[in-house]
DNA sequence: AGCACGCCGACT
DNA sequence: GTCGGCGTGCTC
């Protein structure tokens, strides 16, 4: 009797850890505890020899452990909880979905702020000390490379560097940065989180609620309204060349779901979030959160809370917005749906589109899906009436798209970086005082080292990568690791010398530029030039301004780019994207140089596109130059379906890594043999193959893929036996990659 | 993922 | 002789 009495009495939570254990633990809780514990609240447990923060899933009065094993939890976190049953099943469902653990998922959804117990933290800023400058950056050299290339960054800063912010850029440890500061040559601030709320400064971007709206605008809306009303939802695929005027309808749309209660999401990619583009909703709807990468944890702690409290009822943000904790939802917008960015590179592996169509489904919400070049997934599944497709066919000022030539480089004598047609072009723009944009998507200076003797580029030793010269710098880069070295004087491979450098980067061109026009004022755009948030805006500040005539970079200038005086847009090589070993590499072509060319003729000046190839006639360019969507996917799609590609089938990427390329194979091996006795005809096992990047920083990567139908029992038969064969197994590291979206 | 336990090289 | 490198195994 008094043991019965006991049971009912004790009480166990499962919590979910985000630790890549994809299983929960169980935990006792102490009576005093009781009542305070529900599905969604936050608890610090021990776990191992520490104290972690993990979400509570479960609460029951049974538990399978013996009792030895258990342990109780120390606290309960919230007074309620944090994460809603609605956000609750979404993380379960995305745990099964993209294989990993619940408190992975989780910990997606959750500030960071709440994944730690006490207050927030302050950020480590560091900067060189008073008097440090060029002699003692001549003392490292050679000496110690990598606090050389610390020191030389914070030196070439305007300001001082978030420490983590710097290290994670430049690849290295804590040490080095230990090591300077230990000198007395560089200086660790802690400084105090800013609180300044990014809603408080913006401007509409000059755009005004306009009284009347297109015919397909007016269709688009409506559509949207009835589904906002009749509370069912569903998903919409909104397909507006650029200027025909999608974010009106976004904001339409918005503005019926608030009539009605109900809040909203706006995602972005990261790199459209500018405050431009948030101006645009915090002009119409008053004060909205704005959610991504850059916010301090204190600052999106602050937005989680009043979005969660039903203060701000929409959400503008990047990829992780998806799971801003809105009340009430009644409409999603996924704006540049086809945008890679959104799928998370890192566990969980999800597609912010993906769960966006999933959360909107299972509220009962209306999801909008916009592009002006949309995924061929998102169009086979409008196609396939899955998807409301929503066409808007005109520019909404009658602008008339921009023309755009294709330059055969082939034709240009002497391998010119800048052709004769681009040359003119800019030399246009500047006599009438208008602005060029010129894109290229590869910094540095030149991408290869080359060997004229054996034809060998010079390699990363750590990567299968071959080293770009940032000429800056004076050395030659890996992007894959950052491992920088200075170039080597004879072939690595054959010892001859007279390496040479070949290709063009960003870096270069903006050099070549400086040289053929002495007179333009340029400027660069890419990671290597800017450092931080600043020098972004105030490149775009100046810019905007109109002093600076001719702007060079890499895809950082590709999207959202919206000013008026620019009528020149030249793409430098389009076909860098075109060879990558993936499915999408047409597709992604085709996206680029129709996002390229939206950044030309947006106001009442006609625009002007170049796009330099050696390539002129692959469907990507041909069609990206007619902008002629409709027919590219066309195509791309007869393509897809006739190699069971997506979107007629789905993926499944399972990549190995080892340092030791013997135990890469010999379990890649093992895992394609099992896939395929289990799979039998259920679905293709491709591989198992080296990756595309083969090796990275020192590790072997082998990879395998599966292909099958979308419907169907394969993906979960899969799933299921490489979780098994993966349980217990520690090397090689085995990562799954649920419809992967690049292969490098 | 941490983090400790455990077995082999360069140092006081 | 020890300090410490990171390989492997476990966490309710």
């Amino acid at each position: 009797m008094a043991e019965l009495f006991e049971s009912e009495e004790s009480l166990f939570v499962e919590v979910a850890l985000a630790k890549p254990v994809r299983r929960e633990f169980t935990y006792a809780v102490d009576p005093s505890l009781v009542d305070q514990v529900s599905p969604g609240v936050r608890v610090s447990v021990p776990f191992a020899r520490r104290r972690e923060v993990g979400v509570v899933v479960a609460v029951s009065h049974e538990c399978d452990l013996p009792a030895s094993r258990v342990r109780r939890i120390y606290e309960v976190l919230d007074q309620q909880a944090v994460v809603g049953q609605d956000l609750l099943d979404l993380t379960r469902w995305m745990a099964d979905y993209y294989v990993c653990a619940w408190g992975e998922a989780l910990a997606a959804v959750l500030p960071a702020a709440m994944k730690r117990e006490g207050e927030q933290r302050k950020a480590v800023v560091l900067k060189p000390a008073e008097g440090i400058g060029t002699q003692e950056l001549e003392q490292l050299d050679g000496k110690s490379d990598k606090q050389f290339r610390l020191l030389r960054t914070l030196l070439e800063a305007s300001g001082p560097l978030v420490r983590s912010e710097v290290l994670k850029r430049l690849g290295l440890s804590m040490s080095p940065a230990q090591t300077l500061v230990r000198k007395g040559w560089v200086l660790e601030e802690k400084v105090e989180p800013s609180t300044d709320s990014l809603t408080d400064d913006l401007d509409n971007g000059g755009r005004v609620r306009p009284d009347k709206l297109s015919e397909d605008q007016e269709t688009a809306v409506s559509s949207m309204e009835t589904a906002l009303s009749d509370e069912k939802g569903g998903t919409f695929l909104l397909h507006g060349v650029t200027g025909s005027g999608k974010t009106e309808v976004y904001l339409r749309t918005i503005e019926k779901a608030l009539e009605l209660g109900q809040g909203a999401i706006v995602l972005v990619p990261e790199i459209a979030l500018t405050p431009q583009t948030v101006g645009w909703f915090a002009s119409r709807f008053g004060q909205v959160a704005v959610m991504h990468s850059r916010l301090t944890d204190r600052q999106r702690l602050v937005m989680w809370r009043r979005v969660q409290s039903g203060d701000l009822r929409v959400v503008v943000g990047a990829r992780s917005a998806i799971f801003a904790p809105v009340q009430n939802l009644g409409v999603i917008v996924v704006d540049e749906e086809h945008e890679p960015s959104f799928k998370q590179g890192s566990t969980p592996r999800y597609h912010a589109r993906d769960v966006a169509v999933v959360r909107a489904k299972r509220l009962g919400a209306v999801c909008i899906l916009g592009s002006a070049t949309p995924s061929l997934e998102s169009f086979e599944n409008a196609r396939r009436e899955r998807y409301r497709l929503l066409t808007l066919a005109s520019r909404v000022n009658a602008n008339t798209l921009p023309e755009v030539a294709i330059v055969d480089m082939k034709g240009e004598k002497g391998n010119p970086m800048i052709s004769r047609v681009l040359r003119d072009r800019i030399v246009e723009a500047i006599g009438r005082k208008e602005q060029s944009i010129l894109f290229l998507n590869r910094r540095g200076f030149s991408p290869t080292l080359w060997c004229s003797q054996c034809f060998e580029v010079v390699r990363c030793k750590q990567c299968d990568v071959a080293m770009t010269y940032h000429r800056g710098h004076g050395r030659i880069v890996c992007h894959s690791c950052c491992e920088e070295i200075v170039p080597p004087k004879d072939c690595p491979s054959c010892t001859a010398p007279g390496l040479r450098f070949l290709g063009h980067g960003s870096e270069k061109v903006e050099v070549v530029l400086a040289k053929t026009f002495p007179e333009a004022r340029i400027a660069r755009m890419d990671s290597d030039t800017m450092l931080r948030r600043e020098d972004y805006e105030d490149t775009l500040a100046a810019f905007g301004r109109g002093e600076i005539d001719v702007l060079v970079g890499t895809q950082m200038i590709a999207k959202g780019l919206d000013f008026p005086r620019v009528t020149v847009v030249g793409v430098i090589s389009a076909d860098g994207a075109l060879h990558l070993p993936d499915l999408r590499a047409a597709e992604r072509t085709f996206q680029l140089l129709a996002q390229v060319s939206g950044r030309a003729g947006r106001a009442d000046l006609p625009g002007r596109i170049v796009i330099q190839t050696h390539a002129p006639e692959h469907s990507a360019i041909l069609h990206a130059s007619r902008h002629d969507y409709l027919a590219f996917a066309e195509e791309e799609l007869a393509q897809r379906k006739e190699l069971s590609y997506p979107p007629f089938g789905r993926m499944l990427r399972i990549v190995l890594e080892d340092v030791d390329p013997s135990i890469v194979e010999k379990a890649a091996g093992e895992f394609a043999e099992a896939l395929r006795a289990t799979l039998g005809d259920k679905a293709q096992t491709l591989g198992p193959m080296p990756a595309p990047m083969a090796m990275i920083r020192g590790r072997h990567r082998h990879h395998i893929l599966i292909k099958g139908p979308l419907d169907g029992p394969a993906f979960g038969i899969a799933r299921n036996l490489l979780v098994h064969m993966m349980e217990g197994r520690t090397r090689p590291r085995i990562t799954l990659d649920v419809d992967p979206v690049q292969m490098l």
